[in-house]
DNA sequence: TCAAAAGTGTTGAGGATACACCCATGG
DNA sequence: CCATGGGTGTATCCTCAACACTTTTGA
């Protein structure tokens, strides 16, 4: 929580800088060890976590704005972003304009605002974030998706609206491609799949689609130094990928 | 285009009620003899036309402006909406803040404020529908999808947007529900679903498929009085409706 | 040599496509 | 009586799901 002179100062600076009655939050995704991860932030003194989010400059195309804010938490430039959803209860901030309200009158407070909020989902290559906390957080770092923690706000119902998105556009958008890393084996990107799905897939089937949609090059050396058969290691073919998507893969998983 | 006085007590009406910074924009779409329809504006002493708009109120939520601003458009109460986007392009409503910059300085006019426009769809029945003008506006009128003229500001983008949601949603969304009246015939829907999807469909292969998705109903009552056999009439079983659209029907057109 | 991971192959059911055929009605 | 619109039926193809089998490797 701000001390009164800093909220005062984030205020003063906010309207000056920032539209009134918008803010950006995002989503992001990552990939690690069969798993989907979602960074999360944990502000000063509170149990609960909060999404990245922050507001757009006055003159600033709200896509760099998304894209800013998020270098910040990351420490990545040229992120792969997907609007998804506009949140615009009026009650949605209340949270955030009940926390001050003993500090700082309403008017002088920039977060008793009504924040219309414009929800991002983020696919990132989980090796190349530096989760860096901002002002208002003690930690900002990587979760489970299958052990969220409770989120403040209309959080809960932003992330789960951006997995509902990414579910749905999995045959759409470059979503494998912007969350593996180069070069993967054909389990790995089979458990992503799994993963956003949250099914089993059948190993044999999946690999023979995969492969049907020809957007994949194997490499000629498999991966070596593991127990077992070695695996293939297969990197995405972009421009048939790109191709591909533009269609929509067919049928469903 | 509004007089210098006329526009001065707008800003000042807006300035007090709306949002700074948000419209709504939305694509209203008809279906009638065949043919899909949206619902343009004509802004007097203009040869190009807009979608209809408006803004959000201080404390409104944001599904309620639509409703607002299209019963002004339409006299239809509890339409049928889905917000599919935001369009936040600093420059996207240069035409506006053009057109008034010699009547009043920048500061003065709402119009040359930034605005990020929420797009939303709308599906009515074409025949509840009755037109109605906006302040700005000489006329507003159905127009055929295939014969749509210019439009001004970024309306062409957001339009092409729309359609391509609609498209996309075509088997996750009620969308023959909201379009079609409440009884019609198999070459109707059949005609409904062409006209979104831009392509012919067979005939008899169309009517399996979707009786097989079990969501209609047949009428006792063949249609009466046209030339050629009678057809059958339907309707919608919402029940099954609603089931079959959380699976999403499976498979493509 | 055996368990576990990974690659490849086969088969059968169900859905989609492309047809042919029949029925009703107005001109 | 026939052109046209509309309803019903069928053969073929193809996709997908559910399987079995083989290969490789470390323990």
């Amino acid at each position: 929580m701000l001390t009164k002179k800093q909220l005062i100062e984030f205020s003063d600076e906010a309207r000056k800088n920032y539209l009134d009655h918008i803010s950006i939050d995002c989503v992001v995704f990552g990939f690690h060890e069969g798993q989907m991860k979602v960074l999360l932030l944990q502000p000063h003194d509170e149990k609960k976590w909060l999404l990245p989010g922050g507001f757009v400059m006055k003159r600033e195309p709200i896509e760099q704005a998304a894209n800013r804010i998020l270098k910040e938490r990351t420490g990545l430039d040229k992120i792969f972003l997907q609007q998804f959803y506009v949140f615009g209860d009026p009650d949605r901030a209340k949270f955030h304009s009940d926390l001050y309200k003993d500090t700082l009158p309403d008017h002088e407070n920039w977060f008793s605002n009504r924040f219309l909020s414009i929800g991002y989902y983020a696919l990132v290559d989980f090796f190349g974030v530096v989760p860096q906390p901002d002002q208002f957080s003690e930690t900002c770092t990587w979760r489970d998706l299958d052990d969220m923690p409770e989120l403040l706000l209309d959080h809960e119902q932003i992330f789960k609206t951006a997995l509902d998105a990414l579910r749905l556009q999995l045959n759409h958008q470059p979503i494998g491609y912007n969350l593996m890393p180069r070069e993967f084996t054909m389990p790995e990107l089979q458990k992503l799949y799994e993963a956003i799905l949250g099914k089993k897939l059948d190993r044999r089937n999946f690999q023979r689609r995969i492969l049907g949609f020809g957007i994949l090059n194997r490499a000629e050396q498999p991966r070596k130094g593991g127990a077992h058969k070695a695996p293939y290691l297969y990197s995405f073919d972009l421009e048939n990928y790109q191709n591909a998507l533009t269609e929509g893969f067919r049928g469903g998983w």
